[in-house]
DNA sequence: CATTATATGTACCGATCAGTTCATTAAGTC
DNA sequence: GACTTAATGAACTGATCGGTACATATAATG
């Protein structure tokens, strides 16, 4: 049971940054909302940096195997999972905690592009594109790299419009918008 | 020459806050770069939230006149205005100091629905919206309300992408996908 | 010149920040 | 039972936070 702690510190403190902010939540903070001793998080991480650099890459594999796990259960064919993608998104936007990609956030709060934290969310965002273009292969769009840049870039205007709430319903325009896209570019 | 210190602190803050982040900017550092004293500042704004607000309205009013100032100087006939909006998003990426969209920062450390600085980064998102879609309407879109909604995601996400750096064009797909949707609504 | 309004510098407030020190406790291993 | 490891609580550091107090300076107006 060696590193649990560490991990239950990871886990816990996570959405308490997802709600609060990065800057906003200090470690006192974290000290009385997680019950974890000030002294064992600064044992297990040598700044608040750090931690918050751990959160990021448990969020980035929780995220993605979430999404894509749902995506797997849906068991659709390869043409009809790319505006799936859109299904999912929507999930998200209803869950009462949503407030926004937490990467984006992330990548709010600390421009340098030298910190880790923004190399981390670009990082996130690269390995979706990845996955996007791998499904749009898979669906035989005529060119699979240009139509996952363009679903990515739905994806996340859509999760801006929901945070920022100017849009009712941005899973669905932006669904709306995918089966354009996908219609022009997979045969039927 | 009466309100000239408290118009010449909203502009000398802005770029700070821009840069830097809003909770990551002191009062202090503003007194340090701005050249004027903290009595001064308090005077004019009785808290930091207050001063962050009125600097939102300032970016709100600037921006959107500089984005459709830039357009109109394009004097394009009203079908080809759309797909122009992504040119000067493009022009807007390019800048050396760019750094994402203010207000998408802003909805990022204050996410509180109730704060006067979310309140008013959604509300400078509903007036590009409705001025876009006052251009689809001018252009014959069939649905106005429909295609300026999926443009604003669309830009929303093209600026996210630029931001994060995890896609090299972002504004060029962004504004490949607008032609599909404009083709898709408006007839030749 | 006198008055009024605005801006200034400096020192200060209590609270909070990230991070440290240290003595104590609890649990697991040999 | 001795030893090690991990976790704890509480007090503490120096720096910084947003914001205030106050006395001085500057400038325009009458």
């Amino acid at each position: 049971m060696r590193p649990s702690k560490r991990d239950e510190l990871v886990r816990k403190a996570l959405p308490i940054f997802y709600r609060e902010g990065f800057h906003a939540t200090g470690m006192d903070a974290l000290v009385a909302e997680t019950g974890i001793s000030k002294t064992t998080m600064f044992k297990h991480f040598r700044t608040k940096d750090e931690l918050i650099l751990a959160v990021l890459r448990y969020r980035d594999e929780t995220f993605r195997n979430w999404f894509f796990r749902k995506l797997d259960d849906k068991a659709l064919p390869p043409k009809d999972r790319l505006a799936a993608i859109f299904d999912i998104l929507e999930e998200w936007f209803e869950e009462p905690a949503f407030k926004g990609c937490m990467f984006i956030k992330a990548s709010s709060e600390f421009q340098d592009p030298d910190h880790p934290a923004y190399a981390q969310s670009a990082e996130h965002k690269r390995l979706l594109q990845t996955a996007f273009r791998s499904i749009c292969a898979d669906a035989g769009a005529h060119d699979p790299e240009l139509l996952a840049r363009q679903l990515l870039i739905l994806k996340e205007g859509a999760i801006v419009a929901a945070h920022m709430g100017f849009d009712p319903e941005p899973a669905a325009i932006a669904k709306a918008t995918a089966e354009q896209l996908i219609a022009n570019q997979i045969d039927v």
